[in-house]
Order: structure tokens, then C-alpha cells, then sequence
DNA sequence: GTGGTCTAGACCACC
DNA sequence: GTGGTCTAGACCACG
């Protein structure tokens, strides 16, 4: 379920809060599903469980997960996760726009590039 | 000429290749034209040489100047830097392309959020 | 392990890294082996880590190794590195019998030469 | 004449040398030829004097050229110049030779790729 | 403990 | 003066 790379130079951590988001934003795992303990999915990926730990908590921290002492970490009640992520998209879409302004491209070539290609 | 923020997460050697390629794209540098000295470049942006050399060393090795020993780094004489410098943008749009896709956000839905924005 | 010899007029980061890519064309390195980790390496042959940081980072630029941050360094699947480190020889004979070629030195004389000699 | 290139790392008057070597190997020049002064070397190849300077006096060193003060340089009148620069090309092939060894190249499987390509 | 980045300074070859 | 190399340290993120 969860796609890491232990050779990339993005931290697992991320790379694990990422999956989550995604499978989220996907519809895959909606309120309230029950999301694997630490271990197990520490024991999937073959990591320390330190990091999936770690994981969780900005997965807490920015609520897209909730955590129930003794029963385990779940997917929070919030309607609007998937435009949370959506957001996140967004504001990368901004930062490269914001790039391709300062060495002068356009928008629409940017436009006409990706319904080219996409 | 330059823009560093020292405070920033990346790297302060990446922020000197990135300016470098971006006034580069935008036409600022063309071919033959002298860059500064690492040194002076250290002083200007107040940091340590060994930064400097490292971005130059970056600089040369992806083929944006070229070294002459004692003389000083000088832009390089290959015509297309600035297609270059888009591609680097367009591998980008890519990646985000792709990240979209996994969260079933359409190319569609990408494009109207430019055109309205930008 | 490794051969440095501090005198030489080749950088030590060089002769690091040309150990290394020998360790792997003779197959005592193989696939996904770890290499010692940079301190551990900077402290046999006595020198700066960062000298060593250096000849990882490019053993790893040219493909021979990957590094897992906070793990260490480890011999890359490629299955053809040790026919990456012959090119390399043939590209040093080229360059051999090019200067040959420019001072009218047939190749004739370079083979007998070796034969007899080798 | 000369074949120079300012942008590579081997240094300027180590450049120069070898051209001469070259040129004494070909029988371009011989005994007694008259070599063009520092100066017109210098201007011909765009390079400060100090720089033909510091080769002509290598070559000197070595025998390949005697300096007539107020006159000019000229071609040594050692018979065995073209040997010598052979000698300097089979060093090459020996050194060359000796890293097969260290990794499991044969000289026959180099011998091979001699005769193939050249 | 591991690699990644950076500083402060040094010495060298080259020009 | 210029880049190339190296040392001796330091701090950080990651696992």
C-alpha cells in the first residue's frame, strides 16, 4: 500500500506522511478507517518504527489523523482532507509559477505544454 | 545581483546554482561573460568561499560555465543554456503532473487554476 | 584496504575514489556491499572527512554508489560497473593512441611493445 | 602551429611543451630550427608570456631546446629527440598497463581492442 | 552513528 | 588575483 524509496533523498518520514495524504486524498481511506500501528507498518516498509512514529505525529499535528490511546491512529472526521492535499498541490503550482515568472515563462507556455503532455 | 536566504531550508550552494541558472535564462549572462570570483561572490553574499567553489563546481559539472584555472569561470558558449533551464521547469511540471494523476487531480483542473491566477 | 599516498600530486579525493572503483572492478565490492562510512575511512588513511565526503559524493554521482542518509554508503545494483570502470581504460587508450597517431607512433609499435613487455 | 586549449585543465605551458614535442617528434622541426620568440608565441596564442616562458624553459631542461641569449631558441641538436618522446609515451603505456593489472584487465584483451579500433 | 552543510582559514599551482 | 585542494572543526537532520 505504502510506495517508499530508501534510497531517496526525501526523508522517510515524509515519503510516509505523504503516502497517507495520498491514499487520502484518493478516497482510499476516508473517516474514521483504522490506519496499521506503528510497528506494522514500521515491519511493512522494513523501518525503524521511530520513523513511522515520527510520521504519525505531523500526520496528527496537521489533522489528517487522529490518535486513541490504546486502540490505535485513525483517519480524522474532517470533511474537506482531500482539498487540504489539494491545497498542498496548489501551493506548489504557485511556487513553480512563481519561478517560471523570474526567468520569463509564461503562463501560457506552461498551459501549452501540459495539454500537450498531460 | 544575487538573492540568498540564509535562513532558508535549501542549501545556500543550491541557491547560488539556481540564481546563476536564472539569470542565465533570463538573458542577464550570455556566452564568454566572466562571472565573479569566488571570493568576491563569498563577500558579496557573506558567506564562506568553499560555498561559492561548491555551486561553481555544480555550475560547470551540469555545463552552465566553464573554469579557466587563474583566469576566473566564465559563462559557457552552448546556445541553448536557457532551453536547458527549461527543461530543468518542465521536469518539474512533470513530477507535479504525476503527483496529480495519483490523486485524481486532472490536468484540466490545473490549467483553470493557472488561467485564473496567473 | 585502500592505497593513498599523500605525496602524490593527485588529489587525495581522486586516488579515493580510483580505489574504490578498483575494489569494484575486481569484484570485491559487489552489489549493495557497504562501504566504511566517511569518518570511519577519513580516520585509516588520515585525512579530512571531508575529503572523503568528497570522493563519495562523486563515486555516487558517477553511479557506483548510493548513500542512504543517517545509514551510509552502499555499492550500486548496477550490474556493468565493472565494465563502467573498463570504459574508462578504453577511453584512457583512445586518448593514448591518439598522441600516438599526432607523432606518427603506429599502433603496431604500441601492440609489440606490449607484448613484449607485458 | 600550436593546438591549445585555454579551457582545459592541463595546464597552459604544459600545453605548449607538448606541442613542441610533437612538432620535434614529426620532424616538423629539427636541428637547429629557430623557434618563434616568447613574445610571438605568446601573441599567437593569446596567453600571457610568463606562461611560454615558464615552457620554453621545461624545454630547455629537458634537452629538447637551447637558448641563444639575444638570438633566440632553437631546436637541440640531440639526434635521439624523437626516442625520447617515444620513452615518454611508453611510460604512459606502462603506467597504463599496470592499472589493467590492478583490475583484472589482460594485455591481450587490451591488444585486442587496439587492433580493433586502431 | 551517519551523511549533509557550512565556516575559517591555509597552502598550492597557474597566470 | 584566481581556482583547487585540504584541514579542523562545527551544527543539523535522519534513523
Amino acid at each position: 500500500m505504502l510506495q517508499i524509496d530508501l534510497k531517496s533523498r526525501i526523508p522517510i518520514y515524509e515519503q510516509i506522511v505523504y503516502n497517507f495524504k495520498r491514499l487520502i486524498a484518493k478516497g482510499i481511506l476516508v473517516e474514521n478507517d483504522k490506519i496499521p500501528s506503528v510497528r506494522d507498518t514500521a515491519k511493512e516498509i522494513s523501518v525503524n518504527p521511530n520513523t513511522v512514529q515520527k510520521a504519525y505525529k505531523i500526520l496528527e499535528s496537521e489533522g489528517y489523523i487522529y490518535t486513541v490511546a490504546g486502540k490505535g491512529n485513525f483517519i480524522n472526521n474532517v470533511d474537506d482532507l482531500k482539498s487540504k492535499v489539494k491545497e498542498e498541490i496548489y501551493l506548489r503550482v504557485d511556487q513553480l509559477m512563481g519561478e517560471c515568472k523570474k526567468i520569463d515563462i509564461s503562463s501560457n507556455e506552461i498551459i501549452k505544454y501540459i495539454k500537450n503532455k498531460f
